[in-house]
DNA sequence: CCCCTCTAGATTGTTAACAATTTAATTTGA
DNA sequence: TCAAATTAAATTGTTAACAATCTAGAGGGG
């Protein structure tokens, strides 16, 4: 019986589905986010709803008050945005030691496929796909390195990029993720560091 | 149930506890937590239950596997533990650096009051108050100088403390908290961070 | 004895109804 | 007219029942 053990719960769904719009700008800042309009657009009840609206609150993505409900947090000054992209660096470069050391050919074939679709995504000029293939090849390295910090790194990184908000330089983060997955191929540490550096801005 | 007065709701007295008692200690590492037996416990239903370890989950605190419920999560490593406290550093520095500027009469009052908690606590020797205490105390300035930023530090915080519940060092803590203070009043900067670099290990 | 299947209990996921609270709109009084 | 008080609507908080899923253990067949 191949039935679907890891069989994902509606609201893991819709958890990962706001984030994405929220990366994207889909919804405006200080913009407040109701239960039940977000229920009937999935066809579900509040409860599913509400267990993913608590768990984006607490990656600082949404603001939540008691008896008020949650509201998209405000941007970041851009003194606190920099305090953010140093403690990502920080946690990334951390990973990344750690994982150049122990990557397998697999990992490595992930990679490129992550890569491929953030490549594609870029051509297409895609935002929301763009943000999330994005974060899902750094969190790639993340997760394998240490999958016990891979939700503070989730935190950090969503919040990052709400920030830096319709920028289009596709181009440029195609070809600055190309160097920093080269880099890995090569095994070259210090390069990869240094791509990933003027990657995270 | 009696009426409560105040704006707060079960989920948020839930989560403070819960917190409390995983940075005292009272749980082991990986044990599984079980919704009915704290809802029962706190005389509620599982959904407020399950709306605080959800908040817990994301913080780090808690893992959650789809359809299994939350575990303990386990301890971090050495290393990680070492980037988690540079991150913190690094956010907390940047927090007392705007706070010390802004920094007004009430608020020293206030300070002044968390830090009399914190050497209670500390002269009871009572390892719960005392994390309580002192991630009040610190948490104090991060919220004045940056909201936007309050959860991401507590994510780390409290990520950092379960790692080594200093039970002997009651002492010190209270020493190294009260020259904080003293140094924040007297509006030195540099003696402020210096005092925060050796408080936060 | 081991491995597989299957069942029974435990646990989480979801739902809909109801209670409490906030927000707005309206009324009331000076 | 303006502002405080009051009501009505919208929204969140909580509950209990039910459905889906996982887990442990008993019972066969090799």
């Amino acid at each position: 019986m191949s039935k679907v053990s890891n069989r994902l719960a509606f609201s893991d769904h819709i958890c990962d589905i706001i984030r994405r719009e929220l990366m994207s700008g889909k919804f405006a800042h200080d913009e407040p986010i109701r239960e039940q309009k977000l229920a009937t657009r999935f066809g579900t009840s509040r409860g599913p709803v509400r267990d993913a609206l608590l768990r984006l609150t607490q990656e600082g993505v949404l603001a939540y008050e008691t008896n008020k409900g949650v509201r998209v947090n405000s941007p970041l000054s851009e003194e606190e945005r920099d305090v953010v992209v140093g403690m990502r660096l920080q946690l990334e470069k951390f990973c990344m030691r750690k994982f150049i050391l122990v990557v397998s050919p697999s990992d490595l074939d992930q990679i490129s496929i992550l890569l491929e679709r953030l490549s594609s995504a870029c051509k297409r000029a895609s935002l929301p796909e763009v943000a999330e293939s994005d974060l899902a090849l750094h969190r790639y390295w993340v997760a394998q390195a240490s999958p016990h910090l891979e939700s503070t790194w989730l935190g950090l990184s969503v919040r990052m990029i709400m920030k830096y908000t319709r920028l289009s330089r596709y181009e440029e983060i195609e070809k600055e993720h190309a160097e920093i997955v080269s880099a890995i191929l090569e095994k070259d540490l210090e390069k990869t560091l240094i791509c990933l550096e003027s990657n995270i801005i």
